[in-house]
DNA sequence: CAATAGCATATTGGATATAATCTACAATAT
DNA sequence: ATATTGTAGATTATATCCAATATGCTATTG
């Protein structure tokens, strides 16, 4: 007999680890967390109500993706990057997206183009800045999706979070986000016309674009310290 | 007055952690530790003469670098590839690789062609086979260390790291050795002419050759079970 | 009064101890 | 004989404790 039950796989549980990971990762990467801000542990384990413990591990993860900077016996501090560097990572983005978005094109399902359409409607709406970042995310993730290449999504994704509190002032404070608005419809007018070398030459200006505005940006930001 | 010592800086010295870290992706790398090996901390801790602490660190980060994987109160295994994960890395990095050569060769310089050349002269007499692996990969390095783009690099090392047991199996099994001696030539050769594009063709028939080779050794290898 | 040594406190790194969970096998029931 | 439950031992996850190191303040000395 079957029991009526709605169970969980508890074995896929987060450990306190994991979770805190998720957190600090999140913090950081939506800039709640600022470039060189101070992660002691001890703080943290109380704020989770946890020991040390997992806090560590959780930090021995997060510099592993850069995202943090560990100075024995000192402590860990929120990675800051250089101009040379965001940019860099940027043309990354630029190299693999428009890679990626060639494949998924090709492939691409009427049911995630649809998704795809909703996405950018919803972004072209949002007046809510906070919701900016996560809502152009989901807009070209669903466009990569049917490209089947889960290691590239992921290299990707973790490069995003390497620039994602940058991007964040980029659409805020440049109003980018207009510019943003009439790109995504440029690059999903040539997802829904199946070209898949348009898509990739348009994602890709898109990033480069958003680069450019966002390191002269940083320039004068910068400047006046 | 300045001391006359030779110092070193005690504070960029390696914890435990760090030390477990290195020695564990090497032996998973260099394939001394086989997919599905079971990692168990009390072990490692043991061999290490320390506590299962920074043994967990180590094991945090590998994860992280998807080398390992953790199943909770299961414990870590070396994390094996399907033939479609293997042929997508192989993807990557002819993506990347391709990239990042075409960047170098553009600005190389004369030392830099020098290096490059005797790292290709020793791999070319190299007969001990344990040594391939290393001088392959310092002979690619060496030409891709002028294009100034370390990030690309760093995702590079991550992405070989994650194929070092099997491209290894490669080179040793299906006598690639002699094509990858004639294709280091080649790109050698553009290098010299610095032709950036044909460094970069090369360099990607070179990997997707390679890929090639491996796909269909490991499919004959892996009917037999 | 400037520079430095000495000391107290805070913080990280690591060892040891305890709790939670898994695994395999014996015991029991059907 | 087969399925189920109970239990011991192994292993992982986390807490607590101790050691090593950094930082900032105070005092002392020239």
């Amino acid at each position: 007999m079957k029991l009526k039950l709605n169970a969980v796989n508890l074995g896929a549980t987060s450990s306190s680890a994991d979770i805190i990971f998720e957190a600090l990762r999140e913090a950081i990467v939506e800039g709640t967390m600022q470039d060189g801000d101070l992660l002691r542990q001890d703080q943290i384990a109380t704020m989770f109500n946890v020991s040390r413990i997992p806090v560590r591990e959780a930090l021995a993860r997060l510099e592993e993706q850069g995202l943090i900077t560990n100075q024995r016996y000192k402590g860990a501090v929120v990675s800051s990057l250089s101009l040379d560097e965001i940019s860099e990572l940027f043309e990354f983005r630029a190299l693999l997206e428009s890679d990626v978005i060639r494949r998924a094109v090709e492939r691409i399902s009427d049911k995630t183009l649809e998704e795809a359409k909703d996405f950018a409607a919803q972004f072209a709406r949002e007046t809510d800045s906070n919701q900016w970042g996560r809502l152009n995310q989901q807009f070209h993730y669903t466009l990569y999706k049917d490209s089947n290449r889960p290691y590239h999504l992921q290299v990707i994704s973790k490069a995003l979070d390497n620039v994602g509190r940058y991007l964040r002032a980029q659409l805020v404070l440049t109003s980018g986000i207009d510019r943003a608005r009439r790109q995504h419809a440029g690059i999903l007018e040539a997802a829904i016309d199946r070209d898949a070398e348009a898509a990739a030459a348009l994602t890709r200006d898109h990033i480069l674009g958003a680069s450019q505005s966002l390191i002269e940006f940083l320039e004068v930001e910068r400047e006046k310290k």
